[in-house]
DNA sequence: ATTATCCGGGG
DNA sequence: GTGTACGGATAAT
């Protein structure tokens, strides 16, 4: 066989378990678009034991009989800053660590395991220092392994040659639309009516098995929803994309798909190597993965990345592309998508092109979020099918994990289950929440401190080598924390401050040259390393974390609330402080001028450290803030805005769920709009005292007071019968659909009992004209909804009860 | 006070 | 599978 050489983009990466032994498999394109398989037989799983000078030969003694341990060595590693003498021990398969973990652990002499729990094909990368999307040179031979590609090699060379990324890929969006005549569409039942893909390319496609007349050229009629499946699974296998992109597509349409695929023997199939796309669990959510093609969940991305500095609260895909893109869906109430099939003709064409449009958009978003998908996954060195999935805390511990490979270090152990409780049980000073005092602000300007925790955590050395160190009597001393001080050394950097400092160094650097020119991917990257930087306090805290540290965490709130007081006070001197949470400072600049807060910026900026920077955020017309209930530790920004443009930005608040009722939510956007926009306080107030007027009069329709919940069970293994569940029994009962999966509408009728007592089915309701209960609604969903809000705009506790007392009094009695 | 249950995104 | 992993809310118990 002929020897060859490839240099290719690493798209995914992965293992597979030949003859008992892992091959890891590198799935690349090269600059000319051929596919490339790698396969590489040389890795071994292999951990870390600490112990006595016995353990080496308890160990030997043990093998190999049961455990498959392929060698073992002592090494000379450190460990949290410390020299320490380790045996590495190296097994034949991956799932063979955890066995001869345990075996281990009961040898005389054991004295701890390490990195035993760091997937295999992560410890590949970090090992190999490579990182994915990234030009990969491989040598070796051909291999004739049956794959759908240009090139499989049994490799027997595999480095990274250049930090160089993929170009500007082809890839699609797709979306699919499912018959929902129940509410809920239910997989075992209902049909995909059609699905629609947009390439990177321009080209569009939508498959449907129901004609209409005038459809456009991309729409291909099929005869049934197998046909469909089938269809859209060649053309996408077909066309060779690298990505293929969805919104919520690992818990909807992928899962959707593959359940509507098994009922027709159909392979849901977009690998390279003929395999079904794989359901694994990703923490509390499902993923879809298909090897090769790599399949990409925006709203995943969006909701653990972007969702922080977006402006909207909800994280639909209409409202993420209004925010990012500037462009809305087609208007389809979900309600009615099984109408406009049913009805078909021009309802049908309607809801093609609404179908389409989801792919476009989420195309579109794609290309907008890939410079930053892609910085982060070349900065971090996860797989970018990871990084559109994982939250922030992995992001820090995969960069971590590839910091102290390079200073030859041991990653602490993930705590186990009751130290991870233990550490959950902790709670800490957090930061310093400034009360805002009731009312409206004019002419709102919010400032932000960024870098603040990345500067405190450098500038102060925290870290969890450096806490209390024995080698400096006075180290960096935090304020009092609970009547103690916590320390930190001044002699030797720690690998927190080390590996922060260097983020915030580049990213200076980053920012410089983008002073000089404006670049996409550059300041993908600045906000690559903004985005990590900001993380490590966070991590620190984190129960689940390696390199978990609460004196850490707490240190960091502790000089962050010196340092926000500090900016407040300087600030006071110029405008109105109204609000401060953390490392954000909300002022009134009254009669003074944009320019003005530009200055007070940059005089404070002179004076802190270099790396700590204070930015402008927005400015707004105006803004009330509601601080959390309670107001304590871990208070979430509450608050709403106006912005420059008129577009009311709401933070914090929750009723944006179906679980409340429209007639709650639908108050409470018009007390904001009443207080923002029109700056009519009393109007918001009068607002809720009508609302409440025409609830007890019985005048708003029912299914402004219906509530929507799931129904995620049989309705007879509940435990605990709630609202919607005990609404489900009598329901169906009198016939109504209630099986595990339906969103049952009910409301709250009058009479006695409890809530659930009095629910029924909005069907049910509607059939025996019942009353709804006007007491619950203006209690338990309008006045939880707005009684905060106008709260804070000066109506005190007293005034909202006393007025909702007279107004419920004359019919209560 | 504690326990059970739900939401989110998707249609 | 070299597992796991949210955070906050309401209503029932």
């Amino acid at each position: 066989m002929a020897e060859v050489s490839v240099d290719f983009y690493l798209l995914d990466i992965d293992y597979k378990t030949v003859d008992g032994v892992p091959v890891v498999r590198l799935f690349g394109v090269t600059d000319d678009g051929r596919r490339v398989v790698a396969l590489d037989r040389s890795f071994k799983p292999y951990f870390y034991v600490r112990g006595g000078y016995n353990l080496e030969q308890n160990i030997r003694d043990m093998i190999p009989d049961e455990f498959e341990v392929m060698g073992i060595a002592k090494v000379k590693k450190k460990f949290m800053g410390k020299g320490i003498n380790a045996i590495k021990v190296t097994v034949d398969h991956p799932s063979s660590v955890p066995k001869a973990g345990e075996a281990i652990s009961e040898l005389a002499g054991f004295d701890g395991k390490f990195e035993y729990d760091v997937r295999f094909y992560r410890k590949y990368l970090v090992d190999k220092e490579i990182h994915p999307l990234c030009l990969v040179n491989v040598k070796g031979v051909r291999s004739n392994e049956n794959l759908d590609v240009d090139m499989v090699v049994e490799a027997s060379s595999v480095e990274q040659i250049s930090d160089a990324m993929l170009p500007e890929p082809y890839f699609c969006a797709f979306d699919i639309e499912t018959y929902n005549y129940r509410g809920n569409p239910r997989a075992e039942i209902d049909p995909i009516m059609m699905v629609s893909v947009a390439f990177s390319d321009g080209e569009r496609k939508v498959f449907t098995w129901k004609n209409f007349e005038g459809a456009e050229d991309y729409v291909e009629f099929v005869p049934g929803e197998m046909e469909l499946i089938s269809g859209f699974v060649n053309y996408i296998k077909n066309k060779k994309p690298i990505f293929i992109s969805g919104y919520n597509s690992d818990e909807f349409d992928m899962d959707y798909l593959r359940a509507r695929a098994s009922k027709y023997g159909i392979k849901l199939d977009f690998s390279w190597d003929s395999t079904p796309m794989k359901f694994q669990r990703g923490g509390r959510r499902k993923v879809a993965r298909s090897k090769g093609t790599v399949h990409l969940d925006i709203y995943s991305f969006v909701r653990t990345v972007l969702s922080q500095k977006l402006r909207t609260e909800t994280l639909n895909l209409n409202s993420v592309a209004a925010e990012l893109l500037g462009e809305k869906k087609h208007e389809v109430d979900w309600e009615d998508i099984w109408k406009m099939w049913d009805d078909g003709g021009d309802s049908l064409r309607r809801l093609v092109d609404y179908c389409l449009q989801d792919s476009i958009l989420t195309l579109k978003l794609t290309q907008k979020l890939m410079p930053l998908m892609f910085e982060l996954t070349k900065l971090v060195g996860l797989p970018i099918f990871d990084i559109s999935r994982v939250g922030m805390s992995q992001y820090v511990e995969s960069y971590l994990m590839r910091h102290i490979h390079d200073r030859g270090e041991i990653a602490p152990n993930k705590p186990k289950r009751d130290e991870t409780l233990k550490r959950l049980s902790y709670t800490f000073e957090g930061a310093f929440v400034y009360q805002p005092e009731a009312g409206l602000y004019e002419k709102v300007v919010v400032v932000d401190f960024r870098s603040l925790y990345p500067s405190i955590i450098v500038s102060h050395n925290i870290s969890p080598d450096t806490l209390n160190c024995k080698c400096c009597r006075k180290g960096h001393e935090t304020p009092e924390i609970n009547r103690r001080h916590h320390r930190f050394c001044k002699k030797v950097k720690g690998l927190i401050p080390e590996v922060v400092e260097g983020l915030i160094k580049t990213r200076m650097e980053v920012k410089r040259q983008l002073r000089e020119k404006k670049d996409q991917i550059l300041s993908a990257r600045s906000e690559a390393l903004k985005l990590l930087a900001n993380s490590f306090y966070g991590y620190l805290g984190f129960q689940i974390a390696r390199w978990y540290c609460l004196e850490c965490a707490e240190a960091t709130t502790a000089w962050g609330r010196q340092y926000i007081k500090e900016t407040i006070k300087q600030a006071k001197k110029e405008f109105t402080v109204i609000y401060s949470d953390t490392d954000s400072v909300m002022m009134s600049i009254g009669d003074k001028k944009h320019e003005d807060v530009f200055d007070f910026i940059k005089k404070v900026n002179k004076k802190l450290p270099e790396m700590m920077e204070l930015e402008l955020e927005d400015f707004y017309r105006r803004g009330i803030f509601v601080p959390a209930k309670g107001g304590e530790r871990g208070a979430k920004k509450k608050y709403a805005l106006v912005d420059e443009q008129g577009h009311l930005v709401i933070k914090g608040f929750e009723f944006v769920r179906r679980d409340w009722s429209l007639i709650a939510r639908e108050t409470q956007k018009q007390v904001l709009e009443a207080i923002l926009q029109d700056r009519d306080p009393e109007k918001a107030l009068k607002t809720v005292q009508d609302v409440i007027r025409k609830l007890k009069d019985q005048e708003v329709p029912l299914f402004k007071v219906a509530i929507y919940t799931q129904l995620r069970k049989p309705i007879d293994s509940y435990e605990s019968v709630g609202p919607h569940v005990a609404a489900a029994k009598k329901g169906k009962a009198r016939g109504y659909y209630a099986e595990p999966g339906t969103i049952i509408k009910y409301i709250v009728t009058r009479g006695v009992g409890s809530i659930s007592e009095r629910s029924q089915m909005l069907s049910v309701a509607r059939d025996e004209k019942m009353e709804y209960d006007a007491n619950y609604y203006v209690n338990n969903q309008v006045l939880p909804a707005t009684e905060r809000i106008l709260k804070v705009v000066g109506f005190t506790d007293q005034e909202i009860k006393s007025k909702e007392q007279t107004e419920l009094g004359k019919w209560v009695s």
